[in-house]
RNA sequence: GGGAUCGUGGUCUAGCUUGGUAUGAUACUUGCCUGGGGGGCAAGUGGUCGCAGGUUCAAAUCCUGCCGGUCCCA
């Protein structure tokens, strides 16, 4: 193996795709399961979602929301119960026919999500007005057998994931909790993961099946496909009829309650590695990132060691006192060269070189992951590496709105569209809100409506296929 | 759903056409030298050739089925 065949192989630009497939099985987030479309995760890459689950349980705390455990199989004629719901999942659920040898009569699903178990349940535990609201949410996984093609963290056929389960007694408050969810996914994934997203409804095509509505958040990515980030939907009563869940109010009179669901998965962190990865591996935000600040002495012989080592430990005790995740890497059979290279592929924000010629200037080196800069600092300046840390954060998010930008487009005619839709990114082109336009727009340039973002109701314009006065202005792209 | 392609020590790979004890690099272990961008020398460890059948005196190699990966198209 030649120097040039260590790390990652491809570049970013020239073979996305392959590029992506490296930078996960190599700066070892994860790797494959035995099992067709199956992924395992590595600590690495499962501290970015612990990280993600923190910040996200926090919010929804102060939210009003408490974390239950559901089981993974739901029977049958649970999960048939809401007709369209049922027709959506069925082609992708996996089934349970058999315990040990006997066959189970209502065969069991591994859930492909829980509306209709979770609603089961939430109609026994519901009875009075007094008993809402309920608001629940689950950490688990989802499994939903995968026909396409599979990639780590972007389309697997289980995944991890949260879902929040509420109820109301108000169509007004459901739809206010159904807004408060995603105003949280999309701070949460902008100040966590530094990637900004576009916030809007799904078309009806699109939505959530059984649900009213469907919000959404929607990024791009380098390679110009659309990643949806998350959803969070308006169910209405659509499951409480059918699951009964109804309450009593304060004139004792009986009402089927509004709901809401919402969920984010792993995809975020596929999301994270697309936007911020480069030539040489990962590039990790910050703020989820399981180590901060790796230290790497140099020294070389033993009496520079001597004091090199000392001096980095001391600076490490410095930086944990500071809150900061610190690794000393004190692997002393690897050369700094080395060390260098492991970090970056792992993505470490920050790395600080300790060496005999720094010592004598009372310094150190700096070097940020993001952009390469490397800076020396002066030993009694440490706590600035708090401020870097954020600084690194904040650039992050901003060159990843830049690059948003440049790949969102307006067109004013559906020529235009077709010419420029293969180069990939967010178009932003009128739509008369016909469904069949809709469709005959996936058909002609695989693109689908991805997102109408708020405020886009806009009928000053005409629907670029068939030239009728708009409705809105949805952002089109081809997705993932 | 349709098509293409791949699977050989931890990793990458030669060998496969034309069947005969599996090649090299890297990694790993030990020792010495090294050390500011993927170090050097020496010795050593490590392989059910994806799995299961079949053909054959003999299969990594030929045949069939399955499993898994990757890419392209719908």
């Amino acid at each position: 193996m030649s120097k040039e065949d260590i790390g990652i192989t491809v570049s970013k630009e020239d073979d996305f795709s392959e590029w992506y497939t490296q930078v996960v099985l190599k700066a070892k987030l994860a790797d494959y399961a035995p099992v067709k479309g199956l992924i395992v995760l590595r600590p690495d890459g499962y501290s970015i979602w612990e990280s993600l689950r923190n910040t996200f349980d926090k919010k929804f705390f102060k939210n009003g929301i408490r974390n239950g455990f559901l089981p993974v199989l739901i029977p049958e004629s649970l999960l048939g119960k809401e007709k369209k719901h049922f027709a959506g999942f069925n082609p992708e659920v996996f089934w349970v026919t058999h315990s040990g040898e006997n066959e189970i009569g209502d065969r069991l699903a591994l859930r492909p999500t829980s509306e209709t178990l979770a609603y089961t349940l939430y109609s026994k535990w519901i009875q009075s007005w007094r008993d809402l609201p309920l608001k629940i949410n689950f950490w688990n996984t989802a499994l939903r057998a995968e026909i396409k093609a599979t990639k780590p963290f972007l389309r697997t056929s289980e995944f991890l994931w949260q879902e929040g389960h509420t109820v109301h007694a108000t169509k007004e408050e459901a739809e206010e909790e159904v807004m408060k969810i995603l105003e949280i996914y999309k701070n949460t994934v902008e100040d966590e993961l530094a990637i900004p997203v576009v916030i809007g409804k799904k078309s009806e095509k699109e939505k959530f099946v059984g649900a009213v509505y469907t919000t959404t958040m929607e990024s791009i990515m380098p390679d110009g496909k659309a990643l949806q980030m998350g959803t969070s939907h308006f169910l209405g009563q659509n499951f409480s009829i059918p699951f009964e869940v109804k309450f009593a109010d304060k004139d004792n009179v009986e009402h089927f309650a509004w709901q809401s669901s919402w969920g984010v998965s792993w995809r975020l962190i596929g999301a994270m590695i697309m936007i911020h990865g480069d030539n040489k591996g990962l590039v990790l935000p910050p703020k989820v990132a399981p180590i901060q600040v790796v230290i790497v002495p140099i020294y070389n012989s033993e009496e520079t060691k001597k004091i090199v080592i000392p001096k980095a430990r001391e600076i490490q005790e410095k930086l944990s006192s500071e809150n900061i995740r610190v690794h000393f890497d004190d692997r002393d059979e690897l050369t700094p060269g080395y060390k260098f290279n492991d970090w970056e592929l792992k993505g470490v924000p920050i790395r600080i070189e300790i060496g005999p010629k720094d010592i004598e200037k009372q310094s150190m080196m700096v070097a940020k992951r993001y952009n390469k800069e490397k800076t020396s600092i002066q030993f009694d300046n440490i706590k600035n590496i708090v401020s870097i840390l954020d600084e690194i954060q904040k650039q992050m998010l901003e060159s990843a709105k830049i690059q948003s930008e440049k790949n969102t487009r307006k067109v004013d005619s559906y020529s235009e569209f077709k010419s420029k839709i293969s180069d990939g990114g967010f178009f932003n082109a009128y739509w008369c809100g016909n469904q069949e336009c809709e469709e005959k727009i996936k058909e002609e340039t695989s693109a689908d409506i991805r997102v109408i973002p708020f405020d886009s109701e806009d009928t000053s314009g005409k629907c670029m296929y068939c030239q009728k006065q708009s409705t809105c202005k949805p952002v089109f792209a081809r997705g993932y």
